[in-house]
DNA sequence: TATTATATAAAAATTATTATCAGTAAGGTG
DNA sequence: CACCTTACTGATAATAATTTTTATATAATA
């Protein structure tokens, strides 16, 4: 709360009720929300607060470095507050997105780098299959 | 081409110009086209197609794996037809975007199925950089 | 040939996201 | 505290990628 103030205040983006909630709110979930689950989530907590403001908190968020937008490959996009670069795992089955550990890939980026030429700012890796639970649901 | 007609028919799916010409046209480009950049490519030899069938013709090259879906992070997905799960490095400053021999992250799914528990089926790798002719025209 | 299933083109519909804009609230300054 | 500037909000309209619909055409099969 008060580092996102904090933050905020640093980037000249005002400190609002509504970027407070979507923040605490997107911190505080282990899912991985669109901007309409965000909206409906707030709903009864913030009745008056439009889809709108949703979109524009979530890019100003996003642009001041607070969150991270994912392309899972769905029609819309997902939301997450850890900021760093970190590989999520899709189920296919359930549709949950969970985060994982980038400590298993370190060493991803340079073998790239080393065999691209490229400069490498930033990766996006997503891997697709059947979370345990799922899994244990099929065998049944 | 005569393997397309053949994979065609083994998923049940008809063989058309149409779809001949979308695949063959993805066959021979090493940029990853999108459905309206695939639609414009063709207009001069097929002025009668309309976009909807592009997206339903690449909706069946899809399903029947004889192309990929990429979700870069643009507003619309591009499409390879080489199927072959494969890391895709993306020039940040150009928008390029190339393929990536996946030799030499052959021992990554193995490591994230030990490390998830999930069942790993697919995985989508992206990379944002500068590419090697960006990075020299910087440089001047 | 008659029948049936599938493909196409064009247009309309859908849906996530963005833009517009009038009203409101935040945060600073005197 | 009152004022002021600027950024933010909320409602709604606009946009654009994609999907669905509908009518027609084509091919496969009996």
């Amino acid at each position: 709360m008060k580092e996102l103030a904090q933050q905020l205040k640093e980037k000249n983006l005002k400190v609002t009720p509504q970027r407070l909630a979507i923040f605490q709110m997107l911190s505080n979930t282990v899912e991985h929300p669109s901007a309409e689950t965000i909206y409906k989530a707030l709903e009864t907590t913030h009745p008056t607060m439009s889809l709108a403001t949703v979109y524009k908190t979530l890019d100003a968020l996003k642009k001041a470095s607070l969150i991270q937008e994912l392309n899972v490959g769905e029609d819309c996009f997902r939301y997450d507050a850890r900021t760093h670069s970190h590989p999520h795992l899709i189920c296919v089955s359930c549709c949950k997105v969970v985060d994982m550990d980038s400590i298993y890939l370190n060493d991803i980026r340079e073998r790239v780098e080393k065999n691209s030429d490229f400069d490498i700012l930033d990766e996006k890796i997503y891997f697709y299959g059947v979370c345990p639970n799922c899994k244990e649901s099929k065998e049944h």
